[in-house]
Formats: structure tokens, sequence, C-alpha cells
DNA sequence: GTTCGTGCAAAGCGTTTGCACTCTG
DNA sequence: CAGAGTGCAAACGCTTTGCACGAAC
């Protein structure tokens, strides 16, 4: 995990930024929460109960900068506020696809590689160059349908 | 179409709504504008050029009305407004998924059942109960490819 | 001593809501 | 005249931005 900081900062030195103390932390925060899907606001809460003087200004500005260098992506589950969560390297990291629980909002994390027919056949069926896709599935969870039946 | 609006009469009815004037004329620039996938700003515009004393909030009303009942159906595309389209039916409506250029912003419908293996190991894998599911690829359309390469 | 990073508060933007008016039955 | 529908403006929630201060090279 410290790798996957210095790997971090070696993108973003690369492209003039630098890692700074307070990006660190919203990095290892990020990185200690890889199972959730954090809000901005959730970020921020967490990466100030170690840098109390943190402001949420930094916080956005800090998950876009992550942003643009695919270093995290974001993502809307309905709830109207963006998600972060690593994006699992810069190449095949676009394969990764959510089953999100209508009833207790739980997010399953799903990797699938079962779209690749899909998507040959849509490139050339609609000339179509793809870059990334974004599979949501909603439904219930075992747990939720189990509540149901009792 | 005409048809169109007394199905939907039918079904706001049904659950104590009332068809009236303004409704109707949302719902019927939604009809003319199927392949569009308007904003709420933009069927205000269209509405208010054909009763100019709409108001914003009756529109937005009105579309979280049809959403309820599934008649039409709200997607992010990723510029953080919702869109709205007609749900092709309740039942068949969620097999609908989107093709987003990256480049000039055109939204390519597709419609598409190769998910439903997906759907079934889904299910069995993860003990997951789906009722509905989004898909969006994006990349580059034909047209913007071609600028590309020239 | 520039330049980049940051905190704070204000602004922005799409959407929702409170309230009073209106229309319909 | 009761109740649903509506326009307007204010409120809202998340996010972005302007500005002045602070840290780093």
């Amino acid at each position: 995990m410290r790798g996957m900081i210095g790997e971090v900062e070696e993108i973003l030195r690369a492209h003039d930024y630098k890692m700074t103390p307070k990006r660190e932390h919203v990095l290892c925060v990020l990185l200690e929460n890889k199972k959730r899907h954090l809000s901005a606001e959730e970020v921020y809460n967490l990466v100030k109960q170690r840098v109390p003087d943190v402001g949420l200004a930094t916080v956005y500005r800090t998950l876009e900068l992550f942003s643009n260098f695919d270093i995290i992506r974001s993502t809307d589950f309905g709830d109207g506020r963006k998600r972060y969560e690593f994006g699992t390297g810069s190449n095949d990291g676009h394969r990764h696809h959510h089953l999100i629980c209508v009833e207790c909002g739980k997010i399953i994390e799903m990797n699938e590689d079962l779209l690749e027919d899909l998507e040959e056949r849509v490139t050339s069926a609609y000339d179509f160059t793809i870059s990334d896709h974004e599979l949501k599935i909603f439904g219930k969870c075992r747990d939720c349908m189990g509540q149901k039946n009792k």
C-alpha cells in the first residue's frame, strides 16, 4: 500500500502536481475503504479524523485531481451524489460492475468480462469505438430477499 | 399517439391523478422527441412554446409523476442532470441501453438482450434478484472517429 | 519570492418545496 | 366549496469557485 502511494505520487509528479500530506490522507482513506463506495463528504469526515484542519473543498479538489488521472473513478449510484472508488488500473479498470440493492442500498462488486462479445457486436454494428462502459444492476440482495420471504 | 395519451390517462386515473392539459403537453413533448433525451429544462422550454404560462416546477412535478408510474424513465448520462425518455412499457422497458459519444455527446440507442445470460449468472452466483439494469457504453461515434482520422 | 496548495465562505446549478392562487367538479 | 393542480420564489443539497493566507522549492 505504501507502493500504491508512491505510484500515485509518480503519476502526479509526471503532471506537475505534488503529493502533499493532505492528498496522501485522501488517498489512504480511499485505499483503506476499497470495499466501500465513499461519497466526498464521507471521505472528508474520515480524513478530518486524522487531519482536523482539512477543508471540504480540498477533498473535492483532490478527488477531482485523482479522477482526472484515472486513479479513482466516480459513479452515481442513484442517490444524487458521486461516490468514489479505485479504478483497478487504467488498462482494465473499466471492466468493473455493480449490483445495487434497491432495498438496503448495499453495493456488491462484480468483475465480469461477459460484456466482451457485446462490445464486439456494438463496435461492428454501430461503428462505435468503445472506451469504457458502466453496468449497474438493480435488484435485491440475498439478505433483503430473505426478509421479504419470512 | 392519441392512444398513448389515453393510455397514460388511464394509468393516472387509476392512481387518482388527472390528465390535465399541462401534463398532456409534457407528455406530447416527450412523445414527439422520443429520439432525444430531454432534460427537464429542455422539456420545459418546449412546453413553454405551446403553453407560455407553464412553470418549471410543474414540469418537474409532472416528470416525477410519470416516472413513478414507469411511464418515463430518467437517466443521468454524466452531465449532472436527469434526462427523460419513455420506458418502452413496464415489462420489457429495462432492456434498453445507450452508447454515449464522449466527443460530441450524441446518444445512440441500442436494444440488446445479450445481457440475459449475464443476468442468469449473476442471479445464481450472487443470490441477487435482478429487477432492472442499466448499461452505458462510452466511446466515440462514427462521425467523431472520422474527424480524428482526417 | 514565485508558485502551488489550502480553508473558508460564497456562489452555482439542477431540483424540490411552501404557499397562495386557480381551476375543476 | 373542497381538493387537486399550478406559478412563483425561496430553499435545498451537492459541488465548484474566488480570494487571501500559507507552505514548499
